[in-house]
DNA sequence: ACCTGAACACCGTTCAAGT
DNA sequence: ACCTGAACACCGTTCAAGT
């Protein structure tokens, strides 16, 4: 029948991200499918195909949009900190906060795989990287006597153990899943980190 | 056309456990299907449902063998060990060389999601906290001084910061995705997370 | 150029029927 | 009691055909 012509590519683009999110947020990743999407746009599936190149497209570019939106929460939490250490907790609370509010969209960042052998899309890398290195900047200022490596190495490792804290909390592998004993953890983490780097 | 009684119920159950792992190792938790299970095995699909409750069921059993078995490697690790400090190390190196060495498996332990709402078998939460266990058995000699619930709530952080580092490490979102540079991180988060906890 | 509808090759799960 | 084979209700993806 074909040809209505309602919407923009980039509306339509737009029209099944939201969608697409609204579906894993409800039912979460296992939930998603393509023909879910193109029904709550009011399209039939076959248009997905027509701006995406396939759901795994979709679905990366929807981690991307969350990676950002991560990415302005610790910002924003970075910006209002009083001090450098406060910064750093500040960072980690946001990133703990994120990942609970959003449990869903932010775990399918994690979780979701492209087929074997298909490498990480540069810009989704490149949007991990962006996040990682907000967070480092936060801790940068802590580590003025160090060399530069040695600061990056820290962050990274103080970072990505931020991270698994935050990762099997949201997921429920901790024996308390909530954020409140997340928080506990993050914090003695940082504190004994920082109180060691220090020395 | 039914009844061949090859082998006994128990004798399926392994062969249909080591078929999943296989593909798992070979074609990630994507390739993984109740179909291609059956052909490995030589059975139809209908009769793996005869043994599992579900799909579901059959991975949640074998992501409890994966534990089983990093619970033996890092076991060994922590019994060679020469001092309580460098158990702490060998328990991460161990922790490490099991995800790098088993990816598909090991990601699968943490990828998988039972369907919306249904809560983690507790079977398997038994054997994710014994893990846990074992290694902040490892750290607790370093925590002499001070009380239990302080031991307890560290020994977890520093472990749940070590998963993140390997779960970031083996699915390729650090800079570097070799075990080197993840082993350089998680002995940068022990020493400098020891130095700051023993002031 | 845009979109559909139907097809294709898959899924997980169930279950009557056969031995 | 054990196992099959076929069915059911889904998938993701493609593409000729319509406007």
């Amino acid at each position: 029948m074909g040809r209505r012509g309602e919407h923009t590519r980039e509306e339509y683009r737009a029209m099944a991200m939201n969608a697409a999110k609204e579906i894993v947020r409800t039912e979460g990743f296992r939930g998603l499918t393509a023909r879910k999407i193109a029904a709550a746009i009011g399209y039939t599936v076959g248009s997905l195909y027509l701006v995406f190149k396939n759901l795994d497209d979709l679905i990366v570019q929807v981690n991307e949009d969350t990676m950002s939106d991560l990415h302005g929460s610790i910002g924003a939490a970075v910006n209002e900190a009083e001090s450098p250490e406060k910064a750093v907790y500040a960072c980690a609370n946001a990133y703990l906060d994120f990942g609970h509010q959003n449990p869903h969209l932010w775990r399918m960042v994690f979780e979701h795989k492209l087929p074997l052998g298909q490498p990480l899309h540069e810009s989704f890398k490149a949007k991990v990287a962006e996040t990682f290195a907000l967070c480092a900047r936060a801790l940068q200022p802590l580590f003025g006597k160090q060399s530069a490596a040695i600061a990056d190495l820290s962050s990274h490792a103080l970072w990505a153990g931020i991270h698994g804290i935050c990762m099997l909390s949201v997921t429920g592998k901790l024996e308390s899943a909530n954020v409140e004993n997340a928080r506990l953890l993050t914090d003695n983490l940082i504190h004994n980190y920082l109180a060691g780097a220090r020395v």
